[in-house]
DNA sequence: CTCCTCGATGAAAACCTTTGAGTCGCTAAG
DNA sequence: CTTAGCGACTCAAAGGTTTTCATCGAGGAG
């Protein structure tokens, strides 16, 4: 028997190998019950002598289903330039698909233009499901990707109703009070709050915590608590606006780390040591940052890896329709203690 | 006539619909020149009425293409967090594919799993050609690519033999040019630089551009030489170390605007005006880094926007089967003036 | 010994598109 | 008036897989 040109083997090749048909050979691939121990065996051995893969564009033309899946980000250029934050979401983004065998296709959407093309992307059936991550108000992808009839995973949660929305969130209220009892618990009296712009939940929820943390109220808060928008320069301007405010502070609990960074550079600059005269708490506990402060940053840990690695486990069992026990996922933070506080 | 459930329409509903065959249907999707200017309007019409979309998998099958390209990075991890540069070339990437309907499939190859998993995914035909960014010496990912029957577009020149190799650099010797000679021209008398690590063509290059301009010899280069590895912390300690073996040295080139923010923070530990004592060029012209030092970095500028695009259209020329004039491109660098030389 | 059941298997349809070969109606050439 | 040529189109095959349904054989019950 001649031996084709090495164009890749098909199925029926394998099944032919094997001395089964078509069918009994893709039911082994599917590892499908009913098949015999001997028939299972020889197309397994067909499969590896061959060099055998799938053919993906046959098998998605039968099942509908694409094995790829849409990654969104939206978010401001400089943003994603800037924050590392960004560089690991992808980065456990392309592993965990990776590990269950799944295309990642990436998008960054920001303009009209990019939500127009993500919505004939997401409508044309290309991918079987996204990934979204968009934490800002009345985010546009957002409500084109609701309407969609299309399973997806939000990281962190959307602005605006939640129900049925599937969602894999950090504890970020919970991480708040983590820092600020921290922060008590070295007996600081006055304790002050850098937060995230507050049109992301994530930052309202990190605000909530702590001012839950010190009983405070509405206007106490006001006072103790100056926006730092998520990046460095924020932080920076925030805490000169803090120290101006509040002289007295002894310690600040700050909503990421990028800004505490930050943060770090504008007490430095006003002559205070740190932890000595403030102590600082960050939150991510990015390592690239936080061991490379100094002094090295105290901060609240969210697992960006393992909410990725959740998210795409929660998308697999929808694709799988599965029915998930919980819509909504709370992942926990925990304390990182280094030497700012 | 009943209207199908709301499935999605196919090529056929459009055909029906326009009162033509699924043929000719295609040949107007297609472009196809044979087509009549009635039929192409009815079909045009019809597709937007029914907003059919294709369907990939299909298409695919018969074509033998699969709509997507393979984006690797083979980085160690800490440098995909820590340098915008590379948040930059995936955001650039994901545009110009969108921008040419090509689905971009993003792989990070870090682990012999990666590599086995990247090759077993190239191999099996799963996308049409690949972009590769894999700058180091002797980088398992390139072997691996390399005898692989895909076309592949490497971003500058990967290490070894480029026989044959379709790539899009940077001028990196010519930048390294640019920027020497005009720290000359201010009058600068002892120039050092900081390299890049030189297990990376770049580096090479942009320590050659330095060499050749100050017509250097080995033993020279070597002396005025330090390698910062491309990381903040490095070039913050090469400047340290050029600092104590060339106290009174009054310019630097530094290999990359990140090097060259840690080289600042050096400078100014050591109590050096910039620009009056040490005049400091960067590379990169990275905005969210040259913007922000103080003072604000002069810097040559590479186009990573432009290299991505450059090397996307390459990619599309090839899997068109077209000619490509060059096989290997060089972008020219344009050096920015700032306030720090 | 016959009839059923049941598990393993094979034949064939279906998924949707592209594309080469063939058809049809027309004009221009002989 | 016939015929070659041509443009626009249709027909149908091909592409590789999954899956339904039918078949086949073996073994157990009656």
């Amino acid at each position: 028997m001649l031996v084709s040109n090495h164009a890749r083997p098909t199925l029926e090749d394998v099944a032919a190998r094997a001395g089964v048909s078509r069918a009994t050979a893709s039911r082994v691939l599917n590892a499908s019950p009913r098949v015999s121990p001997e028939a299972l065996e020889a197309v397994n051995a067909a499969v590896s002598a061959l060099g055998y893969q799938p053919n993906r564009a046959a098998r998605a033309l039968v099942t509908r289903r694409t094995g790829a899946v849409a990654v969104l980000f939206s978010e401001p250029e400089p943003k994603i330039f800037d924050d590392p934050h960004f560089a690991r979401l992808i980065r456990a983004g392309a592993r965990a698909l990776a590990d269950v065998d799944v295309q990642m296709v990436l998008m960054l959407v920001h303009s009209p233009d990019d939500q127009a093309r993500a919505h004939r992307f997401l409508a044309g059936g290309h991918v079987d499901g996204a990934l979204v991550f968009a934490p800002h108000r009345n985010d546009e992808v957002v409500s084109v990707v609701k309407k969609l009839p299309l399973p997806v995973v939000y990281a962190g949660k959307p602005w605006g109703s939640l129900r049925g929305m599937h969602l894999v969130d950090n504890d970020n209220e919970g991480g708040a009070v983590l820092a600020t009892e921290h922060l008590k618990s070295l007996g600081r009296k006055k304790i002050v709050h850098v937060s995230g712009p507050l049109d992301e939940l994530s930052a309202i929820d990190r605000l909530n915590g702590f001012k839950s943390a010190l009983s405070l109220d509405d206007k106490g808060v006001a006072r103790l608590t100056e926006d730092g928008g998520f990046t460095r320069e924020g932080g920076r301007k925030a805490m000169s606006a803090l120290l101006a405010r509040v002289p007295a502070l002894d310690a600040v609990f700050v909503a990421s780390d990028l800004m505490a960074a930050g943060a770090l550079e504008s007490l430095h600059e006003a002559g205070r040591r740190v932890p000595e005269d403030v102590a600082v708490v960050g939150f991510d506990d990015h390592v690239a940052i936080a061991e490379h402060t100094s002094p090295p940053l105290t901060s609240v840990r969210q697992d960006s890896d393992e909410q990725v690695k959740h998210m795409v486990e929660h998308l697999m069992k929808l694709l799988r329709d599965e029915t998930v026990k919980r819509k909504q996922q709370m992942l926990p933070t925990v304390l990182v203690r280094r030497e700012s506080a």
